[in-house]
DNA sequence: GCTGCCATACCGACCGTACGGTATGGACGT
DNA sequence: ACGTCCATACCGTACGGTCGGTATGGCAGC
């Protein structure tokens, strides 16, 4: 349990440097104990890295959360740009293939699959204005990754609604975070698949289900 | 699984005896800063009692968190039993008529609508198994008092439906919850709205298509 | 190419305090 | 007289944070 990486010694190492291994360490226990519960020294432990290390890339442990929160946000925007779901041609098979692909990386350990910044900002929201934009940044920005397609996918089939899809990507954000919140009371990732069912139904629903006529303009 | 009952004392009547003061403290505070952040020193200080009569009361923080969450449970059901969205006769306007109830009572500060149980399972779903526990029971027991109205209206809309009452039930507390966390994140109650507003359209959609909203009846 | 110098990265002992929890005893109703 | 309820004083420790220091690598001058 005592060592876990050897440290590396130079200054440049690939993605191995201290800051790094911290910011993952972060993540990783963040996500299972929660932003007050998660001490500095674990996350020193977890990292193998001292807490002059740790204080030398990061101010405070508020600084942390928010360097946590940018980090998830950059590794998160590289993992979706680089999925799958952005294959078809038609629009809204997009979308409704982004939610799939949500649910499919529903697996495993609960901490494996739920957002760090969505648990960090229920409980540091009020206390740290900071990290509570860093999370609303990494949440907001994902969220705007899907406007394009659902616009294109509103002109395409040529709906006329009284939502907007700013209004509908961001709710697909409700939907997975709700999931989260309910997979974890319930101890049961299930229960989270079980919600991006409901909204792959209501955006089938939206863009023309059983009773919709699609009326090309 | 009886729950103890909080028993009135002549001490001090006008105030409430310290347990319930207590409780209501700890829902106040763990609503705003988490249940981590918050510690037993400061929630004596709410209740104006001291530390013996914390410990006298609850065996530990954790016990605190586990009765929290049964108040919580105990004082919500009261409440949504009291509210008036049981009133319409027909069960589909019933369902909706609590979305509605829950839409309404979105305003305010944040901490003063959303959800204890929420908050804390976000948190302590991984270290402490009785309080996710006692935060399920109240989630899922709530999503539970939906079953009869949902299952009513899809017998008398005589839908055909690849869901359950139970599964729909449970997606109004996953949006619900989700629409926290995104309000939370942009600290703007509007956020949690909106959520509302699509489950309000989801469940129209699912009974029966292009219902136009409803006309205030 | 060695030397002196500096910035960055990292180390680990240490500090003040605030934390959860305990020990003990008194007030009060029954 | 006894159990419930509450108050005060206190304890051990784990917390976030500090500080003096070392190791490494780049670079300029010569």
């Amino acid at each position: 349990m005592d060592v876990l990486v050897p440290r590396p010694t130079k200054h440049q190492p690939e993605r191995g440097d201290a800051r790094t291994r911290l910011l993952e360490a972060a993540r990783d226990t963040i996500r299972e104990k929660g932003f007050a519960a998660t001490s500095v020294d674990e996350l020193c432990q977890a990292a193998a890295v001292t807490k002059g290390s740790f204080f030398h890339h990061f101010k405070s442990k508020e600084a942390l959360g928010v360097a946590a929160a940018e980090y998830w946000a950059e590794t998160t925007t590289a993992f979706f740009a680089g999925a799958p779901y952005h294959a078809p041609d038609d629009p809204l098979e997009r979308v409704l293939a982004y939610v799939a692909f949500r649910k499919s990386i529903i697996a495993g350990d609960l901490a494996e699959f739920t957002c760090l910044v969505g648990t960090m900002v229920e409980e540091v929201y009020a206390i740290s204005p900071a990290i509570r934009e860093a999370c609303a940044a990494s949440i907001f920005g994902h969220a705007a990754t899907l406007e394009a397609d659902i616009s294109a996918a509103i002109r395409e089939r040529g709906i006329s609604s009284d939502w907007t899809a700013e209004s509908l990507a961001r709710h697909t954000q409700t939907v997975i975070q709700g999931a989260f919140v309910l997979a974890k009371a319930g101890n049961d990732p299930a229960l989270a698949r079980e919600g991006l069912d409901h909204l792959d139904r209501y955006i089938r629903l939206l863009f023309g289900g059983p009773n919709k006529k699609k009326a090309r303009s």
